[in-house]
DNA sequence: GTTGGTGCAAACGGTTTGCATTTAC
DNA sequence: GTAAATGCAAACCGTTTGCACCAAC
């Protein structure tokens, strides 16, 4: 059966969370491992995806599936929403209370188990505004 | 600059418009195309995917991007959330007013423009539920 | 020493694209 | 007749996986 096979503490896993908790910015895999290799240049790919996906399995880290985008992580797992710019796809939080009931209202009205929401707002950014106002 | 390359309306067209209005069940890009070759036999996967694209474009059908999901497509377009079975993945509208007031704030509050928020709940329908209990 | 983890490269799966041919207008 | 759309197959790209070697415990 193996129900759940301990974790080992790794370097690689290591600095993977703390590459992660340093930064704001959601990053992808690809992004993480870029910063990941500046202090362990021989990490693979495959390495920071197994660990991500392992570390979020765990609740050390969050896993944000933006809504049709490549796939973002966050080191912050408390549960807050996100924001999105359509233009140049980075994912900033949105600094909001969470919705009360909604889940509940949910569960009564459709009869399924709820187990959550996600709110995602998407707009554009600031700099990505000014830059399509120039044109 | 090719400003707006006039649609025409093709046979293919019509029939994945058609079929995509005919059920509520928020089909993916392949399972459409099964559908559709049931009337078109010789219709390509790329063929509907290149459709599903000009369609959501003009504004005549919805893509629904749901967060680390293959993509899926609605044929209703008045805005509306969505339900997702985390087991076995599908999606159902959920009958709920739309959340009002929410982009205004998230506007004053990252200066963002933003265009609006897309909300999905998650969590396990009647059937998946009846059997995971089974287990 | 055992077993989980790593690096590498190949495979995978959904989506996009190049191109010659067909079709709507 | 012309430009847009199609069918086909190959390319693309993010992600997963198989495997031999390595390292945490």
């Amino acid at each position: 059966m193996d129900p759940t096979p301990k974790l080992r503490m790794t370097t690689q896993r290591q600095v993977i969370m703390e590459e992660l908790r340093k930064v704001k910015t959601h990053p992808t895999a690809g992004e993480l491992c870029q910063m990941v290799r500046e202090r362990l240049p021989r990490i693979s790919l495959g390495t920071v995806y197994r660990n991500l996906d392992i570390l979020s399995r765990s609740g050390l880290i969050q896993k944000i599936d933006v809504a049709g985008q490549e796939m973002r992580f966050d080191g912050d797992i408390r549960d807050h929403y996100h924001l999105r710019c359509l233009d140049c796809g980075r994912v900033v939080d949105v600094e909001m209370e969470l919705l009360q009931g909604l889940d509940e209202q949910v569960a009564a009205e459709s009869g399924w188990d709820i187990f959550g929401h996600r709110l995602e707002f998407v707009g554009s950014c600031g700099d990505c505004r000014s830059q399509r106002t120039v044109n």
